[in-house]
RNA sequence: GGUCGGGUGGCCGAGUGGCUAGGCAGAGCUCUGCAAAAGCUCCCACAGCGGUUCGAAUCCGCUCUCGACCUCCA
């Protein structure tokens, strides 16, 4: 059963077949550091955090490389151009590389709360100034990039007359041609410089005030906007690797130019498989900066953002995520994730249930048909991860095995009315699609209030026990606890504390 | 204005022309000392109008409508 993943380039699904096999290389545009992540950039790391866990699962040895953007852009295209992560500092009065550092680790952070398997590589674009520099090097050098008083842009017009009759035409994977664009590109600064308003900057003079600087052969100056990619996919993946990820809102122009100028650099189409995940929307529309409608990820975690009810753990979103197929949009809201929050426990609780029995009895079912059903639902599991990652499928199969588990647990069914071996199939199938593929994690609901409380009920039961001198269950509870870490103290006074491991 | 993609039951969302995903909410029942949890049942939707077809949510046309990209954006 053969992965089929959407290909933007060619806008149909595609079987996966990579270069190299067993190896895979997948590149993902990471985040840009100089602000908080919110729910939309979550979308992305988790939806290709589900491709890099699939691959691995059918047995590839995948390199994962997804940027980190530390190096500024443009705050605002039409205005003096300023890098966003120094602009940002001086507002906050930070060093540039203080505001990096702080929000790389809060993006770490979250990652990490979201079970997002890290990376391979995680490269930052300050860390590849070098080859940024070679690679534009020579691009000039093959006439395709020009110098124009300290800056240099990408030639986009001799790219596409050049790579039209290789069929590559500049365009080719958002679909736009280029006569459009010269008609609705936007009057943009220093068009004076550029021989073409749609050209590109490759490398761009740093005014005065400029924090982030680096030295070039034309100056000193800073990296365009999408030449980091081109030169971290080049050097980690090489000159042709098989996925390249990202938010479809990158398509163009950022993933447009990597084409463009990778192309020229290595006479090869940068990647095989273009994968982009559509967007995250609140009342239908795209959340994002721009619209200012965005919910931070530490505001969803702690549910202080004004639209939300109540505190959503990071299981709940990303299960809120893959409750969705990553090419439509998926429409968020308190009431969606407050499903998606009951949904997961149900289904987690009966997971766990499962995976704690043992069955070894019934050798054969005493139910067949339903014997069968179990089996099929178990096995569509991977068809639909087949079939573009249809995650959205995935869950709703869990979905009908959980109130089959939940039957046999509260007796509505026969214990042998499903065969042994099924049940053990299911065990070890859900285990692989529900932890290792889909990432979801048994969360620790207690928090510090609630175990307390539960210990001090424990400890209440025991003193009674002792009283009573049924020193059976006093003792059972001591021993119990301190299994799990926590040590009973009969302090001298007669009162009891606790320790915690 | 240009280029694309959508409109599915109260909400979120899958859907390969025929066999009416799934979740949440709602109603009823079973279980329970009462709850909770769980199970079972019900709630048969596809923007509108035409067309193709034995048969369309799914194909075609038109209309209405929402959005994305064209500028940093996941």
């Amino acid at each position: 059963m053969p992965l089929k993943l959407y290909n933007s380039l060619t806008r149909q699904k595609e079987v996966f077949e990579p270069l190299n096999a067993p190896y895979v290389g997948m590149y993902v545009c990471g985040p840009t550091v100089s602000g908080e992540s919110h729910l939309g950039h979550a979308r992305p790391f988790i939806t290709f955090d589900i491709l890099y866990r699939y691959l691995m699962h059918q047995g590839y040895k995948v390199r994962y490389v997804r940027n980190i953007t530390d190096a500024g852009h443009f705050e605002e295209e039409g205005k003096q151009a300023e890098d966003k992560i120094a602009t940002k500092a001086i507002l906050e009065k930070l060093e540039p590389m203080e505001l990096v550092q702080k929000y790389t680790h809060l993006y770490h952070w979250a990652m990490e709360q979201f079970n997002n398997l890290p990376p391979s590589i995680e490269p930052t674009a300050t860390g590849h100034i070098v080859e940024q520099i070679e690679m534009i090097k020579k691009i000039i050098a093959d006439g395709f990039a020009y110098e124009a008083n300290g800056s240099v842009y990408f030639d986009v017009i001799k790219y596409n007359d050049v790579y039209s009759k290789k069929n590559q035409p500049y365009g080719i994977l958002s679909g736009r041609n280029l006569e459009d664009q010269l008609d609705t590109t936007r009057e943009l600064d220093n068009q004076d410089e550029k021989k073409n308003k749609v050209d590109f900057a490759l490398w761009k003079k740093a005014p005065a005030e400029h924090i982030m600087r680096w030295q070039s052969p034309w100056g000193e100056g800073f990296p365009g906007w999408h030449i980091e990619c081109s030169a971290m996919a080049t050097k980690y993946l090489g000159k042709q690797f098989d996925i390249h990820g990202g938010g479809m809102d990158l398509q163009f122009p950022h993933h447009e130019c990597e084409i463009a100028q990778s192309t020229v650099c290595n006479h090869e189409m940068p990647a095989r498989y273009w994968v982009h995940n559509n967007m995250i929307t609140i009342n239908g529309r795209k959340m994002g900066k721009s619209y200012n409608n965005v919910v931070k990820l530490s505001e969803l975690f702690d549910g202080s953002h004004p639209i939300l009810t109540q505190a959503y753990s990071p299981m709940t979103v990303r299960f809120f995520i893959l409750q969705s197929q990553y090419r439509g949009t998926l429409d968020f809201s308190n009431e969606a994730l407050q499903a998606s929050e009951k949904a997961l426990k149900r289904l987690m609780e009966a997971y766990q249930w499962l995976k704690a029995q043992s069955f070894t009895n019934n050798t054969s079912a005493s139910d067949a048909a339903l014997d069968k059903q179990l089996i099929t639902w178990v096995n569509e599991l991977g068809e639909f991860m087949d079939d573009d990652l249809n995650t959205a499928k995935v869950v709703a199969n869990l979905f009908e095995i959980a109130p089959l588990i939940n039957s046999l647990k509260d007796k509505h069914i026969a214990a042998d009315a499903i065969s042994a071996a099924s049940w053990t199939l299911a065990q070890t199938q859900l285990t692989i699609f529900i932890e290792n593929i889909l990432g979801l994690k048994v969360e620790n609901g207690a928090n510090q209030v609630q175990l307390h409380g539960v210990i001090q009920l424990l400890i209440e039961i025991r003193k009674d026990a002792k009283s009573r001198k049924d020193f059976a269950t006093s003792d059972k509870i001591r021993n119990q606890l301190i299994s799990m870490g926590i040590q009973i103290k009969d302090e001298k006074d007669g009162e009891v504390s606790y320790s915690l491991a």
